[in-house]
Formats: structure tokens, C-alpha cells, sequence
DNA sequence: AAATATAATGCAATCGTTTGCAAATTCCAT
DNA sequence: ATGGAATTTGCAAACGATTGCATTATATTT
């Protein structure tokens, strides 16, 4: 059996109420018995459970962290172990525990989330992604629980805590880069469309081809799924047409991995027939052949930053929504070049 | 305020004992109740309390997971979304929730790893890593609280229940594999020697030299961080040798992007010049510049296997421990070929 | 030494569940 | 109707902490 407040009180000589005074250093103890708690804290090897202090105090220090569905897949890109990475590097700093979900279905995480919240397992929520109308969203609003969003949320947007980059922005600069290199052909390949990053980078990056006044035919905006196979079936489209792509934004560096190999098996040289450019600039974009030209959106500023606003948060409840924008920058690789 | 077992209770008119037990199922309770019980927690949209479950039951559901130290460095490396990837995807199976430990120093972790523990924070604990003589083990052996090992113990291997590749065999075969090319000077890098990976695939790789024969020149052997720099630094070290290995073994994928990208800065050529392989198989190693010959040791796997035993081990204490051996594979690639 | 003020401790209720046991209800046979 | 068994339900004590309030011990003043 583990060893409670009790036994130490008893130990002690003392009330499990002094016991739980020393423990929170509370001012009212005289320096005497304070030692000899403390002494019979260390002798014993007393740890507080949690799940008791949970409970009466209606507060777990411990945030969840809530990915995307079909974690199984998602999971391989390095983008969340990276935001991730930010997350725990703050919290660490405040004492509280990580709590991660994750799930294959939507439906799946809803419940895991509803679990967490009505358990009262966490105290607060970063939520990894921002879809369009997500019911995972709507139900923290309504049950009012601290969270935040890494993304930008589709309403609500003055109500809600979020951490973004302007991905607006980095679309048409990522457009306008490859615009200002020369080419007129430029295709997109993005993400889930209900995805609000995906949404956000495709118009900026029509805004782009917009001002400098080229056409988007139809075929040139793919969406498929996040990962290198989703970047591989799109880049098999676009070399079909009758005028393919001289160009390629691609939201993600994942997918431009399967675009960049696939295109290599197909004969294609990059950047010489095509250029790339993506998004994220994950650990391999250096690593890969060639590298990949990126626009950096410092994956660990996002996580941090996301894991101070919801501690905060959880802190003062009627703290005033905010948003962090977090910038980005072209980070120029091997990927693009001037079209032939 | 939240809506507990008592507004229920209140509601369908019973005591909350009654409303514990239909949500326990338990069938002593009439269909009658039953139904009245079930329409009032849907009515409010109820859900039991954790903290207060799990103090009585003296159990959470939870199972916690604990990384190596210096996290920040160390989750770069996609090994670990990878081995929790496997970990999450059998637990989702059976309503267990996870609970991540990251920290930058061992100490760090080990405070953690006791406040989960005597916290009752988890019923049990996955150790991503082995190290030699790891207070935090020995600590879990103490405390005689259900673990599983990814990795192999230095020592109790009787005792306690892991899993692993074996890798020692693996760390022969790797170095096999380029002696039958027909190398016969062969260096190692290998990441922290009181990693017990790093232990066992140096000793298998210093068998193989053995058994050909050859020469291991202390130089030859390199530890280094498990990153691209401690690749990079081994490199530099390497080729300033009189006589230079023409093959090298390297312990981790990531590492063996830093030797292969410093092998290129400086000139050389792989695999014309020099031939590597590494291990993990990792998402990279196919799309780095050569395409890397690693040693699959199927990560997923070996994440799945012990969220699996661990979960077993949970439910019947006093099972025998038992140890998993995931088998391994090279994949071959163009990293290595037969020396000038 | 008594009265008062102050500092230090302890009592007991509480958080939201679960569960052994007692009490109440229903059922059936007489 | 009545007794007794079988079925349902409720009471109350846990689980291990925290905290407002009462109480006791100590210090201060007269």
C-alpha cells in the first residue's frame, strides 16, 4: 500500500491537515514541526496522489494535446513531433504533464476529448490543427474550456486563443517567389481541404497568380492527403496535361518529397523542368535531393507559444482572447530556378 | 459545475450507488431502473470524474511513456513518433489514454517518472530507451510497478519484460554485409555508449571484424550524439585518419545523414568513395542523397509489442516477464558497394 | 498571576466515485 | 392474507488529499 498524508502525519506526531500545510509551504507552520514533517516526508518517500489532489482541487496540471485524425498516419510527419517538441520545452517550465490523443476518426478523438474534459483529466487543451466546422472545436467553446488552436480558426476568430503563421501571406509570397523567378505554369498541391492552413495558403496563393495576372486552370489545384504518396498522385495529374506545371507550390515538405521522387522517376529534373517549393521545412527538406526550397514556419515557436497562451489561460479564465502571429520566412534551397 | 453521479441520481429519482452500478452494468440493477438511469445521463450528458475513479479504484488507464533525456535533441529523431505511433495504436484499442514524459536531464525525467508513479498518475510505463545501469529502471524494479523495456536490459534480463531487436546480431550483420562486399577497413559510429543499442551492435560489429579477420583500430570506433552533428563531427575525425575507412557502420539513420551530407561537403563520394549503412529505416532514409541502406528494425512494431505486454503485464501482475524479439531486415539501397 | 492577543495545530466536511452490507420491495407458494 | 426467498435498491464508509473554522498552546501586557 502506498504511503499517504496519514501515515506521515502519524509519524509526525501531527494532523494529516499540518502534513498537507507543510506541503504547500504554508506560512502558518512553525519552523519546528515543519522539519519534522519533512524529515518524516523523506524517511518515508512520500509523494502526493495526484489523482486525490485532482479532485479536491478541481485542477490536474497536466494539458492535452489533441492531433489529428488518423493519427497513424499523420503521425510521420515531422511537423507534430517537432510542435510537440515546443509544447513539452514550456511546459516543462511550469510543472505540468502532457496528456496526448490521438485517434483514427474524428469521431474517435471526439470522444477522446469529451473523456478528458467531463474526466476532468487535463486542464486545458492545445489543439493541433484547425479544420473547417469542427464539432471538436465547437464543444470546447460551448463547455467553455480552456484551449487553444494551433491555426486559425474558420469563425469565431476574435473569440478563440490561436497560434498561426499568416499563412495567407506566406501563399502569395511563396506564389510570388516563384512568380518573380519567371514562370507563368503554376500548379498547387495542398493538403485536406478542410484544413484551414490548406485553405489559407491556396488563396493567398491565387491572390498571387491574381495580381500578376495568370491563369489557374482547374487541373492545377490539387488537394491530397499529407503525407508522400498524396504528393506522388498529383504530380502523376499534372505531368499529364497538355500544358503541364512549370512550377509547384506544395503545402507541405512531406509531399513534396513524393512529388520531387516522383517526379525524378519520371524523368523529370528538379529544379531544370520544374520547380518546387513547400512548406515547413522540416528536418529532411535539407536532406533531400535536391533540396527543397521552404518556408519556415518555426514548428517549435507555434508549439511553444501555444502551451504559454493555454497556461495562461488556465490561469486567468477570463484573460482576453489573443493571437499570435508567428512569422515565417523563404528559407532558399536547390528546389527552384529561373523556367527554361 | 459539473454534472456528477449525485444530479443523476437526482434526476431518475435512485440513489447515486444505483447510478454507479448501471454505469458499471452491473446486472443486478432492473432493466426498469436501468433504462430510467440511462435516459437521465443522457438527459445531462454525464461523465464520470477520473480523478475520483481512479482513487477509488486505485487505477487510471493511463500508461505512461518516458523518453530518453535531453527530449529537445532527442525527438528530432523520427524513431520515437514512430515507436509511439505503435505504442498508440494498440492501447486505442484497449480505452487506455497515454501520458508522455519528456525532460532535458536525467534527473528531470527520473522526478517525473516518481510523480507518475507514486502520483498514481499511470498503471503502467513504457521506457522507450535502455541504459546501463538506469536509475529510473531500477527505481520501477524497486517500486515493483509494471514496466516494459524498448530496448534490452543490461542486467535481470530475466526479470524483466522487453522488447527489443537483437541487436547484436544485427550490429554483425550490418558489418557482414560490407565485408562481403569486400571491405577491409571498417569504422563505427555509434551514438551514446550507455545506450544498451549502441552497446550490443558495437559488440556484434566488433565480432564480425573478428571473425574476417580484421583489424579495429581504436580510432575506427566513434560515439557521438544521435543526431546529424554527431555524425558530422565522427566524419571529420574519420577522414583525417592515415588510413581512412572505406565503409562505415553507423547506429542511427539520422546520424548517417550527418555523415553522408559531410561526406559530400568534403568531397567524397558515397558510395563510390566510402559505403554506409546505417539502422532504423526511418521515413528519410530512402529520400537522402544516396538512398541510405539501413537496418529495418521495424519501430512500429516494437511499439505495438510492448504497449501490448505492457497492458498484459497490468492486468495480471504476477505474469512472468517475458521478452520480445522483433526481427530485422536490411534494406538495401545504394549507400554501399564493393571498394575501389 | 491573570487577561488578552497571537501563533500553531487539529477537527471535520468536502471533492465524486465505488462497494459491502442492510433494508426494502416484489414475487410466489401456501 | 402470510411467510420466506429472491430480487432491487439505498446507506454509509471508503479512496487521499485540502481548507474553513474551532481549539489549544505560546507570548505579551498589565
Amino acid at each position: 500500500m502506498a504511503v499517504t498524508i496519514k501515515d506521515i502525519a502519524k509519524l509526525a506526531n501531527v494532523a494529516p491537515s499540518t502534513v498537507s500545510r507543510v506541503l504547500a509551504n504554508n506560512s502558518v507552520i512553525s519552523e519546528k514541526t515543519k522539519k519534522r514533517v519533512q524529515k518524516a516526508i523523506e524517511e518515508l518517500g512520500y509523494h502526493p496522489n495526484l489523482n486525490a489532489r485532482s479532485l479536491i482541487n478541481q485542477t490536474t496540471n497536466a494539458i492535452g494535446i489533441v492531433m489529428p485524425d488518423s493519427a497513424s498516419k499523420t503521425f510521420q510527419n515531422p511537423f507534430f513531433p517537432e510542435v510537440i517538441r515546443g509544447i513539452s520545452s514550456f511546459i516543462h517550465t511550469k510543472e505540468y504533464s502532457l496528456y496526448m490523443l490521438t485517434g483514427e476518426t474524428q469521431e474517435e478523438i471526439y470522444n477522446g476529448v469529451v473523456k478528458m474534459v467531463q474526466g476532468r483529466r487535463v486542464d486545458g487543451i492545445v489543439l493541433l490543427y484547425s479544420r473547417i466546422d469542427d464539432k471538436i472545436m465547437h464543444y470546447l467553446i460551448e463547455q467553455d474550456f480552456p484551449f487553444v488552436l494551433i491555426g486559425k480558426p474558420q469563425n469565431f476568430a476574435q473569440e478563440i486563443t490561436y497560434i498561426d503563421n499568416d499563412n495567407y501571406s506566406a501563399g502569395k509570397d511563396a506564389a510570388d517567389y516563384l512568380i518573380n523567378l519567371g514562370h507563368r505554369h503554376i500548379a498547387f498541391i495542398g493538403g485536406n481541404p478542410d484544413l484551414m492552413v490548406t485553405k489559407e495558403r491556396l488563396s493567398g496563393f491565387k491572390e498571387a497568380l491574381k495580381n500578376a495576372g495568370l491563369e489557374i486552370p482547374e487541373e492545377y489545384i490539387c488537394h491530397m492527403e499529407f503525407l508522400q504518396e498524396g504528393g506522388k498522385e498529383a504530380v502523376e495529374q499534372l505531368i499529364l496535361l497538355k500544358q503541364p506545371p512549370t512550377a509547384i507550390v506544395v503545402t507541405d515538405d512531406l509531399m513534396a518529397l513524393g512529388v520531387l521522387s516522383t517526379l525524378s522517376e519520371k524523368g523529370y529534373n528538379v529544379p531544370d523542368d520544374l520547380s518546387v517549393i513547400s512548406f515547413n521545412n522540416v528536418i529532411f527538406s535539407e536532406i533531400s535531393n535536391p533540396p527543397l526550397t521552404s518556408v519556415d514556419v518555426r514548428i517549435f515557436q507555434l508549439g511553444y507559444e501555444s502551451a504559454q497562451s493555454l497556461v495562461e489561460k488556465i490561469k486567468s479564465p477570463n484573460l482576453l482572447p489573443k493571437n499570435i502571429i508567428v512569422p515565417y520566412k523563404i528559407v532558399e534551397r536547390q528546389s527552384c530556378k529561373t523556367p527554361k
